[in-house]
DNA sequence: ATGCTCAATGGAACCGGTTCCATAATGGGC
DNA sequence: GCCCATTATGGAACCGGTTCCATTGAGCAT
């Protein structure tokens, strides 16, 4: 593990000075050329290279960046992170992976992480911030731009999910529903619940547009797995007027609603329509008709903003908002009946 | 980002020497419980916590594990990385994600990580590393497990290949298939070869113990993208004696084998039948028949044996072996006609 | 009382780079 | 020739922990 090649004996070798040897190292120009080819040529030929740990201590700086994500429960996030991966991975800086599965997790996770110093900067990915991390993390003058979440104080990457829900929606009103229901994410949850209150909203602005009562029995929200979906789906297939139509907080959710239609032995789109939201790869693989947005590049902008933040510090916080796409594919038909 | 507070300040704030404040921060035993508690107090009410880059660099350890995976290409990734993300977030480890997506950028890759020691040990997953690779590993010491690859110099987890590839190909026998073509990875990219070739022997070794003879026009090889395979089973598909089943390389593949069957306007399994390897999500989703091998718990295992060994660096190479296991769904079924 | 052993402690040296200040050399202007 | 400015360089101090050796004190045995 020990390298047994330091910059003394590259300084010895090249009867130099190791301050010379560290200029060297990291391009200043203040060496002569023919100083700096002698010392390149020794380093080359003890097949030197520069102590990471020492170099953390003397520049504290780590080179490195974190990357917070809930890796298990929002498949959303693989795609994501392979933007962010394009991104970092062109960059000076390692990726230390840091998962999150719930907002205790969350807590504890942020605060150690700041305080430890592992990292020169923070992405964090669908993940709300805690005020107390926030704090921490200002006080800490850790660089972090979140991507999929929101707080005024830091860059984001974002999408405008009032209008992707309300895109949804009005697809299905467009194909004549009137019945339509929504399945939504838990919106007390602390540990994301922005998009859980935009996509609602919009959800409620494109009825109200299309001067479509808002029917209670018609709003159901669980959890983002699949068997949460398929249950409370059945609920609502189940009622003595059931819904037309279902616009489904994500895509993972809508697989979930798939399967409760096919327990019910109804047809998707000729009995029930269904849209999802996200367009994960499992989307296109079910035809599932579902809001598109751009989640790699998210995960691009998001690590280009942090890198951008980590270049310079004094930059005021940017919010980027991409757009959602209405994808149609097989989950939605005009009521047949 | 400076920490302002240091060993030094606590150690002036408690009125005991930086060794004692070291002690206590390590569990040294040498300590009495009296300047303990002491030391306790001033670092808790002082808020002090070790930075990490000296610890580094005064210990030799960097406390993180790096995780070399093909993050975009490989989608069974996703479903290990879970599980060594599972381990590792119990160990005092962190983790540093390094994507790599071909051979050429494998050989930079390992070369620079050991260089720059920025990782205590390595977790290589679906990747086999040069000849090149594994003397630096092996000389600058680094503990390393490979998953889903095999290198005698490592401690690996690995699934039976050719064992899992009869199984499959033994199904479709058993359903009464004859013409039984095979879709395959390309066994001559040095990224990882050993599954490729495995597979291929076990579906050699199923249609041999069955006295089915061997036809070459019922072999494929391509990339593990789903537009490659479904060109390919296009061809096969469009022979004029077609196979009537077609045992795939990888899932991902095996849904670029079903959009080929529809292309086509064939029903699957009634006029086609199909099984892959792997049992990644999007199998489930589209009630593929495939080989179930444990990429989770390969994760798990891969996880825990690189912890081991960095605990006993003298422990000898050990292999893990999974089984798979045959699941059936709704893509294989008696030859019809 | 003396000597030996062990526990506890302080702090200098060290890890391996970076940085900054002192110094020397060179070139240009007067 | 002298002075000033600039360039190039060496190496001590520093980053903030860990470790190891020297020292002290206490307890026990002779």
């Amino acid at each position: 593990m020990k390298n047994s090649v330091t910059i003394r004996d590259v300084a010895k070798h090249a009867g130099v000075g190791v301050g010379t040897v560290s200029r060297v190292l990291n391009n200043n120009p203040s060496v002569s050329d023919l100083t700096r080819q002698k010392v390149l040529s020794v380093i080359d030929s003890l097949n030197f290279s520069p102590s990471q740990a020492a170099r953390r201590l003397s520049r504290g700086k780590t080179m490195a960046v974190g990357v917070v994500v809930p890796f298990f429960t929002n498949p959303s996030v693989v795609k994501r992170l392979q933007g962010v991966i394009s991104v970092i991975a062109t960059s000076q800086y390692d990726l230390v992976l840091f998962d999150v599965e719930n907002a205790e997790d969350r807590d504890g996770l942020l605060k150690n992480i700041i305080q430890r110093e592992i990292v020169d900067g923070l992405l964090i990915i669908s993940l709300k911030p805690s005020e107390n991390d926030v704090t921490e993390i200002v006080e800490a003058n850790v660089p972090t731009v979140i991507v999929d979440a929101e707080h005024p104080g830091f860059s984001r990457v974002i999408v405008d999910n009032v209008a992707g829900a309300r895109q949804a929606t009005e697809h299905l009103i467009q194909l004549g529903h009137h019945q339509i229901a929504y399945l939504n994410d838990d919106p007390t949850n602390p540990f994301n619940n922005a998009p859980t209150h935009d996509r609602y909203q919009g959800y409620l602005q494109a009825l109200e547009g299309a001067g479509i009562p808002v029917r209670a029995g018609y709003y159901r929200q669980g959890t983002l797995d699949r068997e949460s979906a398929r249950h409370l789906t059945r609920e609502l297939l189940q009622l003595p007027d059931p819904p037309t139509a279902l616009f489904v907080y994500s895509d993972t959710q809508a697989i979930g609603v798939l399967e409760a239609a096919r327990d019910l032995g109804l047809n998707v789109p000729e009995d029930f329509s269904v849209i999802g939201y996200d367009d994960i790869e499992a989307a296109k693989l079910l035809h599932l008709t579902t809001i598109r947005q751009s989640l790699y590049e998210s995960g691009v902008i998001g690590g280009q903003l942090l890198l951008e933040q980590m270049l310079e510090p004094s930059l005021e916080p940017d919010e980027v908002v991409l757009e959602t796409e209405l994808i149609v594919r097989g989950t939605t038909a005009p009521l047949s009946s």
